[in-house]
DNA sequence: CGATAATGATACGGCCCCGTAACGATCGGG
DNA sequence: CCCGATCGTTACGGGGCCGTATCATTATCG
């Protein structure tokens, strides 16, 4: 059962979540973040430094700084893996759930909005 | 004629957007840069500095520092307004064109893959 | 054990961006 | 004319993020 949405109606769509996500002053993510904390919350645990790494075909280094500024915003926070102590396993917050469920609500509620255009 | 999306099937694709703008190298947009690249595209000329502040609820140098970045990756410029030349007007530009294009059509695909979860 | 591999964090120089405040250029009304 | 209002930009100190290289810690295997 695809979604079907035409580019037009994409874009228009993509623009207005934009727009409030800038207007309602939440923090200004950039793509990289977002990719992370959406895979965070939307994927299987564990998530480790090296696999989202991977996911996003990007180096750690990028990782472990989007992870100190999602985490100083109190979006996820970092655990020890105590089975593998190198490990580090990327845990999900109550604020982070709750920053992804309104974004989820946004989405849907802007698509109703789009038209036939 | 609403577009129907859940709000799991709206994060779902939030994120495999995402991922491929991180993943295909694409600059690393900021949510204020790419609601400013999608209003300069989507709605009506002219576009000004002042305009665009408005829009987004954001103060004046916000919008000339993401000109600069904008500007320097290709994908729109400024030009002074000879009727009022106080006045900057933001244009498009082919490569700015190119890549909403593209954003239009990743946003597209990626919502055909969207099942019924 | 000791050597090697793997993990995530850190150091570095550089650039971008923040918010606030001030600035020069330009327009418009008295 | 000139003064005030409006336009976009720049200056400032501070912080975030970049890519590359290196680091300390921990695990693995001979």
């Amino acid at each position: 059962m695809p979604l079907e949405i035409r580019p037009s109606q994409a874009l228009r769509l993509w623009r207005q979540v934009h727009l409030d996500l800038v207007r309602d002053g939440e923090p200004d993510l950039s793509a990289r973040q977002t990719a992370i904390l959406l895979t965070v919350y939307l994927e299987l645990p564990p998530h480790t430094v090296r696999g989202l790494a991977k996911q996003l075909g990007v180096t750690k280094p990028v990782i472990t700084r989007a992870l100190d500024t999602l985490g100083k915003l109190g979006l996820l926070t970092r655990k020890r893996d105590e089975e593998d102590r190198r490990n580090v396993v990327i845990q999900r917050t109550v604020a982070g759930a709750l920053a992804v469920e309104r974004l989820g609500d946004l989405v849907t509620e802007h698509a109703k909005d789009i038209g036939a255009g």
